[in-house]
Order: structure tokens, then C-alpha cells, then sequence
RNA sequence: GCCCGGGUAGCUCAGGGGUAGAGCAGCGGAUUGAAAAUCCGCGUGUCGGUGGUUCGAUUCCGCCCCCGGGCA
């Protein structure tokens, strides 16, 4: 198969305009790799492309999912599956961009297989985690599965409960479940990926800046839309940055300044914690520094080549 | 020019003869179906400059520089 390019880097990198020219360039189609670019109600806020943006380039996973939906890793993984076989069939160069980390990595890795939790098991421990807190959820834990109670951090609730919930449902820890991996998606030689790594002083710049600019292009009134729904504000897209802010803003509660402020300083941290996720789950991935467009594409167009240059028969 | 007040972390500021904190910002890390989530950890500093007093000065004194405010 034709190998798929992978582009990551941290938010306001320009992973999605690079993303579209590598696809003009090369031929290819290009499949969303964001977990908030996938709601269709978050357009603006997750800076999804616009149809102009995107330039005829046909763009798979993007908007396709109702802000009401709590969307996943796993359901994620089946989405992009199905979307890389249907282009596999048309003979289309995949692209994948973007800046969920967990996302790609479960692409190459595989993910563990693990039955769903059903709904009321999720409300009854999110329950006790409301209750009781993390202390609550890992006296539960610890005893039936201390393996995952002990690797967690003190805090993190999530997880715990994450833990406790595949326990209720399947009767075994997840730990159990964890030995063992689906097949990735994409083997080893089917993939190459890019991390843009732009210098942090400027890409904190570049985030206010973006956040202002997505103020002017609506995204107020599109926050506004979202609150009408009144929907659960636990909700993914109900999270992303921005969001909560610009919801107490509407409220009244907070100023709008104090609002961008805080949508800017939170994007700021998720970067950083990008920057960590780079670093540590993605080392041999490619580095691009260089935040000049044209350096960049260069770079990817010469490593692609590299791989997909189609192996030579021998016939001697 | 004179008189006050002030110059301490990136910012706002506290402190005080034994080389320094607090909030915010920031930095490092974890990461298996909520991941733009969730969690763990960390003060990062010519105390404006320069002489002097002192065993020892960021702290006290002199001079200089800078920023406020007032009088001219």
C-alpha cells in the first residue's frame, strides 16, 4: 500500500495548511487525527478548516460527529480504519493530521481490547467519583485490581475510574485486558510521521493571537449556540478550550477579557503537555523546527520520497 | 533643579546584617475508549549600579542611574 503520512506538533503549529499543501502536492486525501475537530458544533473554537481552506482537498473525519456524542479513542480508531481502507480501494495517498497525540499513537500501536462499558455503569461510578472522590474510587480499585490502582497517580480520577469500570463490567481488571493489543491500524512500513516542533516563544504568540482572531470569525456565537443546547458541560466538546470560559462569560460571571485570558493560558499549557507527548511517545519522528512553510513541506516531500520510492525488481 | 516614594523571579509585590519568599505566569513528567481530558512534581533570582562600614551587605551609609508623585 501506498505508506500514509502522519503530521503532529502542538496546537497553532500549522499542521492543517501544511497538511493540505503535502496532500496537493503529493495527491492524497487528507483524514482528521483531532479529538475536537471531529465535532461538527465546534468549528471555530477546535480551528477545524474552512471549505475554502481546504482547497478541493477531500478532507475524512472532520465535523462528522454531534457535539452531544461523548466520541472516544476506540470509536476513533474504527472511524480511521474504515476511512484509510476505503482509500486503500481507490488507490488515495492517506494524510493524517493532528494533535491528539493518544489518537495516532493508538493508530500504530493498537489499542487494547476491551468490551464497552455500559451506560449505567459508567453513571454509577462516575457517581462515586463525584461522592467520594479519588480516595473513594481506589479503596474500590485496589482490591480487585492493584496493579492499575498502584501505577495511577494519587488524583487522577479519570483513570480510576476508567479502572474500576471495565472491572464492574467485565469482572476483570483492565490490567489484564492491557497485555494484549488489537493490531495497529498501520504496520511499521506503512506509516512515516512528522513532528512540527516550532520555537515556544513563538508558538505562545501565535496562540493568543489565534485566539483573538477566532473571537472576530464567531467563535462567541458559536459558543452561544452550544450553551442553548444546555448539554452536559462534562461533555468532550463541551471542554475544549475555550469553551468553559467563554460559558461563564455568557453567564455573566466572569469579563471577557478574564474569558481569553484563561482560553489563551489553557492552550498555552496543552502545548506544553504536547511538547512532553512528542518528546517522549514520538522520539524518532522526524522534527520539523522550522515554522517557514516552505522548509516544511520541503522536508516532508524529500522523506516520503525516501520511503515510497517503490522497491526495484531484481531479476539478476 | 529640589523634596518625597519606589527599583527584589517573566509580572504584581512581601521581606530584611548571616546571599531571599508569595500569587499569577512558566518549566519538567505521566499518559490504553473523556486525551483540547485527567493527574504528579519544580522557585526558575547579579535583591538597579558603584564605593564604604562590617567577620559578613540584598538589607546600613555615600554617590550615580531609572521609574512614579509633588514643588518649581
Amino acid at each position: 500500500m501506498i505508506p500514509a503520512i502522519l503530521i503532529h506538533g502542538p496546537t497553532a503549529s500549522g499542521k492543517t495548511a501544511l497538511a493540505i499543501e503535502v496532500a496537493r502536492r503529493l495527491g492524497g486525501e487528507v483524514i482528521n487525527a483531532d479529538s475536537m475537530q471531529v465535532y461538527r458544533d465546534l468549528q471555530v473554537i477546535s480551528a477545524r478548516p474552512t471549505e475554502e481552506e481546504m482547497g478541493g482537498v477531500k478532507h475524512h473525519l472532520f465535523g462528522h460527529v454531534d457535539a452531544a456524542e461523548r466520541y472516544s479513542t476506540g470509536q476513533w480508531l474504527e472511524d480511521v480504519r474504515a476511512t484509510i481502507r476505503s482509500l486503500e480501494l481507490r488507490g488515495k495517498r492517506a494524510i493524517l493530521v493532528g494533535g491528539t497525540g493518544l489518537y495516532l499513537l493508538a493508530m500504530i500501536q493498537g489499542l487494547s481490547n476491551i468490551p464497552p462499558v455500559p451506560e449505567d455503569v459508567r453513571a454509577d461510578v462516575r457517581a462515586i467519583a463525584d461522592a467520594e472522590g479519588a480516595e473513594g474510587l481506589r479503596a474500590r480499585l485496589a482490591p480487585v485490581d492493584p496493579e492499575t490502582s498502584d501505577r495511577l497517580g494519587t488524583g487522577d480520577r479519570q483513570r480510576l475510574a476508567r479502572a474500576y469500570e471495565v472491572y464492574l463490567a467485565t469482572g476483570k481488571p483492565l490490567t489484564d485486558f492491557q497485555k494484549d493489543r488489537q493490531p495497529p491500524v498501520l504496520q511499521e512500513n506503512e506509516w512515516i510521521g512528522f513532528a512540527l516542533t516550532p520555537p515556544r516563544a513563538k508558538l505562545y504568540q501565535k496562540i493568543d493571537r489565534r485566539f483573538e482572531g477566532m473571537l472576530m470569525q464567531g467563535a462567541m456565537e458559536e459558543a452561544r449556540l452550544l450553551i442553548k443546547r444546555d448539554l452536559d458541560p462534562e461533555l468532550p466538546a463541551m471542554k475544549a478550550h475555550g469553551m468553559p470560559w467563554l460559558a461563564a462569560f455568557a453567564r455573566g460571571e466572569i469579563t471577557a477579557e478574564f474569558a481569553a485570558e484563561n482560553a489563551k493560558r489553557d492552550t498555552r499549557r496543552y502545548a506544553k503537555r504536547q511538547f512532553t507527548w512528542i518528546g517522549r511517545q514520538f522520539p524518532f519522528w522526524p522534527r520539523i523546527p522550522s515554522p517557514a512553510p516552505e522548509d516544511r513541506l520541503r522536508v516532508i516531500l524529500a522523506l516520503y520520497r525516501e520511503i515510497d520510492r517503490p522497491v526495484e525488481a531484481d531479476y539478476s
